[in-house]
DNA sequence: TATTGTTATACTCTATAACTATA
DNA sequence: TATAGTTATAGAGTATAACAATA
C-alpha cells in the first residue's frame, strides 16, 4: 500500500537510517544472482570475468593494480589467475620494468571469450533497470559511476591503481 | 528529473558491460566498511543492526519473515538471534496463530540500542553521499529505494514477506 | 504431507602469516 | 629494508541436510 508510494515519492528523503543499505543489498543480490547466471561456464565466474575485463580493457600494468582496482585481495588473486591461466584466456609475462612484478595479458581466446560474455552481461544489466522509465535508469546509472569515482577516490592508504584509472 | 541530469554528465552512457557491477560493488564495499564502524559494538554486527531495526520498525511476524525481508538464511538467523538475545536487545516469544513459530520482540535495552546506533548509522549514510550534490544525493536515493522495490517484486518463489511489506 | 525453527556438517570465501625473488 | 607474487593455514561466512514440533 504505502511502500510504493513512499518509494516512488521523491519528496522523502532516505526514509529511515540504514535503508540506504538494504536497498544496495538488494539490489546487489538480484544483480549478482543474474549475473552469475550469465557468466555460466566462464572460468572464475563473476570475479573471473570481471579480471578478464579488466585486464583487456585496462591494461594494468601488474597483479596488484588489477587486484585492488577491482578489491581482490592478492592472495586470492592468485589462485583466480591460475584458473584463467588453466582455461587459456589469459596468461602471465615478466614485467620488463620490474622483475618482480608480472603482467596479464589475454590470449586471443580471452578476446573472444570476453566479447561472448559482454553481450550476456550487457543483457542481464539492461533487464535490471528493466522496471525503471528509460530516462530514470539513465541518470541512476550515471549516479552510481559518479558516487563510485567519489568513493574510489576517498579511498585512503593502498591505492596503486592511480596509473591505471587515468589511462584512456 | 532531468535537471539533476545535466549535474551528473549524461553524456557517457553506461561504459562498458559489467561496470554497473564494478560500480555497485565499489558503492557497497565503501558503504559496509563506514557501517561497520559506525555499528561498533553493536552485537551481531551489521546483520544484527539491521535485525533489530527490522524488529522494531517492521514487526515481522515470525522470523522467516524476518529472515526473507533481509535476505538471510533461517539457519543463519537462529545463531544471530541467539547473541541478540544474549546481548538482550530481542526476545523470542511463541506466536499465538501458529504455535511453530515465534514472534521476534523487542526488549526497552533493544529500543534505546537502535535509537543509539541509528544516529550513527544516518551519519554514515549522509558522510557517504556526502560527495554529490544535494539535489542528486536525493535522487539518486529515491532512484534506488525504487530499483530494490522493483527488483524486490520481481523475485520469484519464496516471497513470505509481502504480508510485512504492506504495514504502516 | 508441508512448514517453522533448530542443530550438525561441509563447503566456500576471506584473512593472516610465512616464504621467494627481486628492488 | 621494502615490495610483488606465491603458498599454506585458520577463521568467518554460507549452504545442505536431517530432525522435532506443529499445521
Amino acid at each position: 500500500m504505502t511502500t510504493e508510494a513512499d518509494a516512488a515519492n521523491l519528496d522523502a528523503p532516505v526514509a529511515r537510517p540504514g535503508d540506504l543499505g538494504w536497498h544496495l543489498g538488494m539490489v546487489l543480490r538480484a544483480y549478482q544472482a543474474a549475473f552469475d547466471t550469465a557468466v555460466e561456464g566462464m572460468p572464475g565466474g563473476i570475479r573471473g570475468f570481471q579480471v578478464l575485463s579488466t585486464v583487456i580493457h585496462k591494461e594494468p600494468p601488474n597483479q596488484q593494480a588489477l587486484g585492488a582496482h577491482l578489491g581482490i585481495d592478492r592472495t586470492v588473486l592468485t589462485y583466480l589467475l591460475d584458473s584463467l591461466v588453466e582455461a587459456g584466456v589469459v596468461a602471465r609475462v615478466p614485467a620488463p620494468s620490474d622483475r618482480r612484478s608480472r603482467k596479464i595479458i589475454p590470449t586471443r581466446e580471452g578476446h573472444s571469450t570476453l566479447q561472448h560474455y559482454e553481450t550476456r552481461v550487457a543483457t542481464v544489466e539492461s533487464d535490471l533497470l528493466a522496471g525503471l522509465p528509460p530516462s530514470d535508469a539513465q541518470v541512476l546509472t550515471a549516479l552510481i559511476g559518479l558516487l563510485a569515482l567519489n568513493v574510489h577516490r576517498k579511498k585512503p592508504g593502498t591505492n596503486p591503481c592511480e596509473a591505471m584509472d587515468h589511462l584512456p
